[in-house]
DNA sequence: CGCAGCTTTTACACTTTCTTAACGCCCTGG
DNA sequence: CCAGGGCGTTAAGAAAGTGTAAAAGCTGCG
């Protein structure tokens, strides 16, 4: 059975969401504020957390960000309608959907079951990108077969860049996916590791692409 | 059923649109002045407000101001010709459009369909205006589904016109949103930037075109 | 301590994008 | 007709972003 954490200060959504998910199976748990909301979340371990952004006290995406800190389970954003800004800035922390308020019971199961399924496959621990295989669990990168040397910043920008293969990933997503949680500013640096990951791919291989004043995307080739 | 609320002094006027909007199946209520206008829309809660901007007593701007302190319903502007300074003051304090009087009918139900028509923007964080797509989270454009390579300003000046897809979007509007936070003044390559998305777009896709001496309005093909 | 591997900083050439300026067009009013 | 404002278009210099190499910090380990 899986758990389920709500957090949102409005009684009757709470109890509307309680409702949906328990006819579902799910076991579930409720926050009406975002530091109790981290407490259940630490204190439960829930399988899944259903956020609202619209929080009194701590915000929304700062839930989300100290949730991340420390916990990688699948997060669904509940908002209200065009906060396009917030939504993007959530996802960007990693939320992994969102839903917009008012929404149907069935929409709002259909996601859960896309992001926690998404979760498991993720943790399947191996990424695929044509010729490119990312190991997660030994943190090891082989290219056609070949084993890849790659130090712990390198893996982990190719995997940001290998969990979007194909589509363009946000400098800002990668430097707060890869140096999630710390002080220092290596938005200078980001360039030299694409460098060295570049020189490691080769020319046979995915090739690295810039967008100018955007990210980067990563090319099957 | 729609219901529409009209605000304007004339009688004649009046009559007018109660005839066009009752043909097309509108339900509609009236009020001949300002205040009483907005006593209608508290009361009666219409999905769409016609306003005549050349109200006497209380202001058309003013009943707009007021409105829009409490409720969001789509508003469209009658006026009279020569009025640009009005006009772009109406559509900065939340106007979603307006016609010249005097206008056809036909324009003016179409209008009224585009301010109506409310997105839902659930898949992802993207905007869709036709055939155009945009994905904010990547920062990636496509058009009928070709992926479209735009600059960071291009990006955010379509993004700008593509939000408000068919209305009108002032000049200021489009250098508050798109130059957020900057000193520089690009009233004059605002311009520039247009031109370039125009040859982006292309001649199948969406058009934007210009309103002189009001700003752009970015017409779905 | 000194070494080795990794990360970050620094520097500079190079590319892409942005801004500025200029010019011609269309429309409107005198 | 001409004058003037707003707009479309183009080109060139300015600014911002990027690729690359090398050196300087950092950390753990023998």
């Amino acid at each position: 059975m899986s758990k389920a954490l709500i957090i949102d200060d409005e009684h009757q959504m709470r109890r509307l969401l309680r409702m949906v998910l328990e006819s579902r199976g799910y076991e579930v748990c409720e926050a009406a504020e975002g530091q109790l909301g981290l407490q259940e979340a630490a204190f439960h371990r829930p399988d899944v957390v259903l956020l609202d952004l619209g929080l009194p006290g701590l915000n929304g995406i700062e839930v989300l960000k100290r949730l991340r800190e420390w916990s990688d389970v699948p997060v669904l954003i509940l908002s209200v309608r065009d906060q396009e800004t917030i939504k993007v800035e959530a996802l960007e922390n990693g939320a992994d959907d969102y839903v917009t308020k008012p929404f149907g019971t069935a929409e709002l199961l259909a996601r859960l079951t896309v992001i926690q399924r998404r979760r498991f496959t993720r943790q399947s621990a191996e990424i695929v990108a044509g010729a490119l295989k990312l190991d997660l669990l030994h943190h090891e990168a082989s290219l056609d077969d070949a084993p890849l040397k790659l130090t712990p910043t390198e893996f982990a920008l190719l995997k940001v860049l290998a969990e979007h293969a194909g589509r363009i990933v946000t400098q800002n997503q990668i430097i707060k996916q890869v140096w999630a949680g710390q002080t220092s500013d290596p938005s200078e640096g980001l360039r030299v590791h694409i460098n060295h990951l570049r020189k490691k791919l080769g020319t046979t291989g995915p090739r690295i692409v810039n967008e100018p004043g955007i990210g980067y995307r990563l090319e099957e080739a």
